[in-house]
RNA sequence: GCGCCCGUAGCUCAACGGAUAGAGCAUUUGACUACGGAUCAAAAGGUUGUAGGUUCGAAUCCUAUCGGGCGCACCA
């Protein structure tokens, strides 16, 4: 029995409780009811818990125990549940028939790599957008940390139903980009950088391959060598980029030109639909959204007085294409220099009379820090020091970087200690799970050298599984679908990942005190050990399927 | 000044408003005739920054305050 089915059993006991007019409950109460179990702590609480009646003591006007007391004895006496008992405050905690929960091996090997999928978020139609970094350098290691967690979360949200279109803006419009195109001529002609130039090694690399490729270029008059740079250097640079997402195993569905909008008329055309909802206005030769309307601090400016459309007013724009391509939500994960912009983005959604509650999300992220010696490491490009996403898969490898970077929260500051990187310690927990992982295979690997398999699926007992550990790790096979979901839900992608490791440790736990294969003097019961591989093979699925959505791999050996 | 995030063990960090706040690293001590020791067992380590409040129950929610990070453009 999974959780889920526990807590479906659970509201089942409880309306039949009501109807049995044992339990006074206002009706809106009882629809709208969610039960939530849990796994207990502490073992004494039993296989799984519930606080369902200290919900509703409040609504049934009764103490919270007496609630519990009307609905333990009625889950008692459903079959696969061994015992239901009333305990502290009014939690209800349950104990499953051995063989009920054993059974849970046999589901997950059986749905294989669909096990933990959900229909939770079917009919979302999610876009996702991050990183979206400025097409004028290589991604750094704070664009890293996005890569990393959206890449999963999208991962995540797709495991749980929803359709989703991860996305890339880029900034390939604006002066920025101007100056990006006069850094690169200045360094294809030896002269020293233009002033708030970029002046990293990377852009004399650049230069060069367009030298290379194209030799006349420096031959050309001055406006039209920078033509050939900004095309040519967004090319390569956006190329570049291209490269170290997929080799950093995050694929992005959409690259989303900025410069697409401005050529197809798409600005323009953002503008009159804002006007027409009646929150655009003149002053000062400006033409300004009145974001002030709906909680921004201050009106923006989407035209300005000379003439030029502002990034906000792309930004309008994207967001409204977004709209009409039917996504709901459209997410945002930007990093905390950015939050400034949570205000504005939502009245753009309300400017454009959709539902800045529903139809936009702006998730912010913190920044990562970087320590050196001990010190902490400022990046900055004219300083020629920064770390791109390049760096960090060579000094630790794919798995290593992405694991570090998803399995905290992105409320924090994350620390990164780069001699720790650069010297690649095992600390890392992803290779506690990898491990398991590997244990497991391994075990198989002997097992059909022995001749053993875990037979076929009618012939698994689950009733044999019976041992302490063995429970231990059922029940947090059994929270895989549950974590997903929970990951998916609040957008927070490490709950995978620390699920992983709590789950990794259990089953290290059970391989120690529960033998799989006999061995000497040994002796093993030829269907227990049947009965274990079933449940090894589903924490191997689980394993494989939890690092598959932080696109970490499984390896069969380490 | 205004706004967002954070403050939890020596360090890096967890904890749907739930029962005795947990892991890893580091420290101390055990288990190598190993289904892979990249493991396991155990010890030690905490007034969850501080002070109030909300309730059956607060690390979590509210208020104040202290400390850290990041923002407050007709820049992109």
């Amino acid at each position: 029995m999974t959780p889920a089915e526990l807590s479906a059993t659970v509201l089942a006991a409880i309306r039949s409780t009501v109807d049995a007019g044992e339990l006074a409950l206002p009706a809106d109460v009882l629809a709208s009811l969610e039960v939530t179990v849990e796994r207990p702590k502490n073992r004494d609480h039993g296989d799984y818990a519930t606080n369902v009646a200290l919900q509703l003591a409040k609504p049934a006007g009764r103490p919270p125990r007496a609630v519990a007391e009307l609905i333990a004895p009625r889950l008692a006496e459903i079959a696969g549940i061994e015992s239901a008992d009333v305990a502290g405050p009014g939690f209800i905690n349950v104990t499953l028939d051995v063989a009920v929960q054993g059974e849970l091996a046999r589901t997950i090997v059986l749905a294989g790599a669909e096990y933990g999928h959900t229909d939770t978020f079917a009919g979302q139609k999610i876009n996702l957008e991050f990183i979206s970094a400025n097409p004028t350098g290589p991604i750094h290691i704070g664009g890293v940390r996005w890569a990393a967690v959206g890449d999963s979360l999208a991962r995540i949200l797709r495991a749980s139903g929803a359709s989703v279109t991860s996305e890339y803006y880029i900034n390939d419009a604006g002066t920025q980009i101007d100056k990006f195109a006069a850094s690169l001529y200045a360094a294809a002609q030896g002269k020293p950088a233009p002033e708030d130039g970029y002046v990293g090694e990377y852009i004399k690399e650049i230069a060069d391959r367009i030298v290379g490729e194209h030799p006349d270029v420096t031959a050309l008059p001055e406006g039209e060598q920078l033509e050939v740079f900004r095309e040519e250097g967004l090319q390569l640079m956006t190329d570049q980029i291209k490269q170290s997402t997929e080799d950093f195993g995050t694929h992005f569905d959409v690259w989303f030109s900025e410069k697409s909008l401005h050529e197809s008329g798409a600005v323009e055309k953002a503008l009159d639909r804002l006007r027409e909802q009646g929150h655009v206005f003149e002053k000062d030769g400006a033409v300004w959204l009145r974001t002030t309307d709906f909680g921004d601090d201050r009106d923006r400016v989407l035209v300005r007085s000379n003439g030029e459309k502002t990034y906000f007013a792309s930004d309008a724009a994207y967001f409204l294409d977004k709209r009409d391509r039917g996504f709901s939500p459209a997410i945002y994960l930007l990093g905390a220099d950015h939050h400034g912009y949570v205000g504005r983005l939502k009245a753009i959604v309300a400017c454009a009379g959709a539902d800045p509650d529903k139809d936009i999300e702006v998730l912010i992220g913190q920044f990562v820090k970087m320590l050196k010696d001990g010190e902490e490491v400022r990046m900055s490009k004219r300083a020629g020091n920064i770390i791109t996403i390049d760096d960090v898969v060579e000094w630790i490898g794919v798995d290593a970087a992405r694991y570090a970077l998803v399995r905290q929260s992105t409320d924090s500051n994350i620390t990164l200690d780069i001699d720790l990187l650069t010297r690649q310690s095992t600390d890392n927990p992803v290779y506690y799970i990898q491990y398991a992982h590997a244990r497991m295979c391994s075990v198989r690997r002997n097992a059909a050298e022995m001749g053993i398999d875990k037979g076929p699926a009618e012939d698994f007992d689950p009733g044999l599984l019976r041992h302490e550990k063995e429970n231990d790790l059922l029940g947090k096979l059994g929270e895989f679908p549950l974590v997903i979901a929970k990951a998916g839900e609040l957008r927070e992608a490490h709950r995978v990942a620390r699920y992983l490791e709590e789950l990794a440790g259990v089953y290290h736990r059970f391989y120690d005190e529960c033998r799989i294969l006999p061995k000497g003097d040994i002796e093993l019961p030829p269907e227990l050990t049947r009965a274990r591989l079933w449940l090894a093979e589903a924490t191997q699925t689980v394993i494989a399927n939890g690092l598959e959505l932080l696109g970490v791999s499984a390896p069969e050996r380490m």
